[in-house]
DNA sequence: AATGAATGAGTTTTCATTCAT
DNA sequence: GATGAATGAAAACTCATTCAT
């Protein structure tokens, strides 16, 4: 029998691994011997498959940002109007499988990590500038320009921030209160604006 | 005779080495020898006055912390209104001398670590608490209980996402940009609520 | 396919460098880079397969108080009379294969570092407690209760003090002497003993 | 007023502090901190007054070596038979203020130190020398030759035993009991000895 | 493909010693 | 003389990586 995606298999294992590891020890704590043992394979085995423990930790971040990418896309694709496109986006930055304890630590792990390693920071930057783009291109249906602009960007700022206050919270995590404050965040704009541009109209 | 006061000097210089180090290399990669070279020192003195990296690391926390809380005191103890208050906050937390790459760097780096280090993450919480709630007891002049809680924990999360996304800015901070992302979610919240209840006045 | 009893080999080879180097350069000047040096390995393998310089060193002290248990006991099997099991001891501790320089310059080493170390300390009031009683036990068939456990005492602090002397000779060890002087303290208070009661019977 | 024996006192101060702090620490562990810091004088001094480490810790054995010596010497300037200086000499080698826990960790740590230590070593056998020369010489007049010579090197070996399994017990000196063991070596041959000849001379 | 023994470079840490004051 | 700040060499220990099997 031709173990066919035998390696696949063994690498998303290794990744996992990864992200376990990094939840538990700490990014900088994490050692391959730990990884290694927490994937049931030996200290060799990881370096065959991934060359290099720098190689690794690039390939788990990858595969974090492709999940996300992944879940904000499937609900994109589904979404019918601009301000449930947001939502969609909102949504899947808080997917049930990647707002976990152990993805989080992992996440901003990277996200830190980031400022002194090239790869990881251009690899966020796309990811960060597409959502922004995404974000923006969307309520520019519901917003002027700058203010579409501006609401992006403290959008994406929230959900961020949201992701990293997660930090400071014993393993418990709030999905539905975390969309809430983005959600409301979004809204408020949104409504404002309405009201504003009414009044403006009522005055004329 | 030893110079008196060398101490506290050797100290302040120690730990902005310590600052300076993590910005360049990352949190991870800091080592005591690079901190005591750009202190200017031998490695043997830096656990001549901190006893260890881990002690070293969680005095510069400490004070990383303190002058973002004494800039934030210091703003609180000049503003009269509650809004005055909160612009304070919002001030206070992007203030000149924190809100610079290698402060943040720095920052970023204790807040991740925080999940694997109880007395970070103890250090963190309760800067995070008083923060929640000074931002709460201010809304509540402005905004009813509920919305107040969810707005200071909005502004909050704001707060910190705009300082972790500073990671994928190269070098430039921008001050202006930020407190005015920060003030404008609070803004937003205080009109529209102003507005509705106005307007359900006018109904009545 | 790893060597099967590797592990078990490599041990034996490293507690053997770690006696030698003690008898060479003495206990508070090992290193565990001559310990590798000596037994041919790297530096690494020694923390590998010890974990810390304490756990080679109490590893080492286990592995000594082992043998000499051993050939006491060997011998004592041997022995049919109380007086024989009495020379047993006395000659089991002065195995050719122990009293050499370096198991000395080692044991020596332990005992005195056993006051500051309690788990050292533990494993030689075992050893000298079950010599002691083994002593006492065999006395007891030669002499009235009081006495034998007095000339046990007494047998055990002359091993003792032979030992240690033998830290002021040059590399030369005399087996035949050591046990001599033993020998000739036991059958003096024996004989004494013998003597004495004969005459008071007579005198009866 | 010209501090005239300051330096003597001071040199005295920190041999003690030396002997003290070998007992709590152990002899390997041992720093000139914490000799300088248990005399209440700074690191510096101890350099200033001693030279070295090595140096203080000669000092410290030569110190040792002498009490020890003075009191034998005062002992047996009063003893006016040969078994009387016997006794003199092993109730000197137990003497009340050198008997006790830390000069008993200092001097085994020493003795053993001397393996490999050239100068304590030679010190060492000068003293033993003394002792077995002392201890043959007044037993001549109580045994034969071979005999004077065997148990004077029963009675060294035997003291030095009783002080070395001191590092066994905790804390608890037994003077009267050590010297009791040893007296009752050096009797029981002296005893033995006299009936032996007793019996010959009836027999003849 | 898989193992895990072995390496060795790199890091923290300790401490005797020096030296300006 | 006296201090204690400062040094720097040496030690223990860690861990990514290699490699024989």
């Amino acid at each position: 029998m031709p173990k066919v995606g035998m390696e696949a298999e063994r690498r998303r294992t290794l990744i996992a691994a990864t992200v376990d590891a990094i939840h538990e020890r700490g990014y900088c704590d994490v050692t391959m011997a730990q990884i290694a043992k927490r994937a049931g394979v030996s200290g060799g085995l990881v370096h065959h498959y991934f060359g290099s423990k720098d190689r690794l930790l690039a390939a788990t971040m990858r595969h974090l940002l492709k999940d996300l990418g992944d879940g904000i896309r499937a609900r994109l694709a589904e979404a019918e109007t601009p301000r449930a496109r947001i939502s969609a986006i909102i949504e899947g930055n808080f997917a049930a499988d990647q707002f976990q304890p152990a993805a989080i630590a992992a996440w901003l792990a990277f996200y830190v990590q980031a400022r002194t390693t090239e790869s990881n920071r251009r690899l966020l930057r796309i990811y960060s500038a597409r959502l922004a783009s995404n974000l923006t291109f969307n309520l520019l249906a519901l917003l002027p320009r700058e203010r579409a602009a501006q609401v992006a960007e403290g959008t994406a700022s929230m959900i961020d921030g949201v992701w990293i206050r997660q930090a400071l919270r014993d393993g418990t995590v709030d999905r539905a209160g975390a969309i809430a404050l983005v959600e409301d965040y979004v809204e408020c704009q949104i409504r404002l604006h309405a009201l504003q541009s009414e009044s403006v109209l009522l005055v004329d």
